[in-house]
DNA sequence: GCCAACGTTGGC
DNA sequence: GCCAACGTTGGC
């Protein structure tokens, strides 16, 4: 199974709001990179939802319930979605300053390309997140 | 609100 | 195909 960490300005679509409607599709994307990891998550793969410019913090983790399929908000083939549902919300958020100070997560996109909005983890830094919630 | 980083566009 | 100009994202 593989990891990812979608990005959502929670003035857009925030995690309350993806709760309330019990799943997602994940439309918008206009971003090439961003693109390919949508094409690549597989359903059940677990995916954490951070918060941008507001929060900055990861709220959540999210599941992917549909592959990807042609963007339904645009006519350009180029750009896909997927479909997410929650799974859980983190006992406790975790900020970008705690995922930034820490060793081990020096090489995640968030921290490296803040501009990415969907990028993939390796599963240890996908633990590290999860564990950095529970402390 | 500012600005750095980075992607995209379009003239040549 | 290069690169300057411009737009957008997102942290601060």
């Amino acid at each position: 199974m593989n990891h990812w960490l979608v990005k959502s300005e929670p003035f857009k679509y925030s995690w309350t709001k993806f709760l309330k409607d019990g799943n997602a599709v994940w439309d918008g994307v206009r971003n090439y990179q961003a693109r390919n990891n949508l094409k690549a998550m597989k359903t059940d793969d677990l995916v954490l939802f951070y918060h941008s410019n507001e929060g900055m913090e990861v709220v959540g983790v999210a599941k992917v319930v549909k592959e990807f399929y042609q963007d339904p908000t645009t006519d350009n083939p180029n750009w896909v979605v997927v479909e997410l549902a929650p799974v859980e919300a983190l006992q406790k958020p975790v900020s970008l300053a705690e995922i930034k100070s820490h060793p081990q997560l020096s090489e995640i996109a968030l921290v490296r390309q803040g501009r990415l909005s969907v990028m993939p983890l390796r599963d240890f830094e996908f633990d590290i997140i999860l564990t950095l919630s529970r402390l």
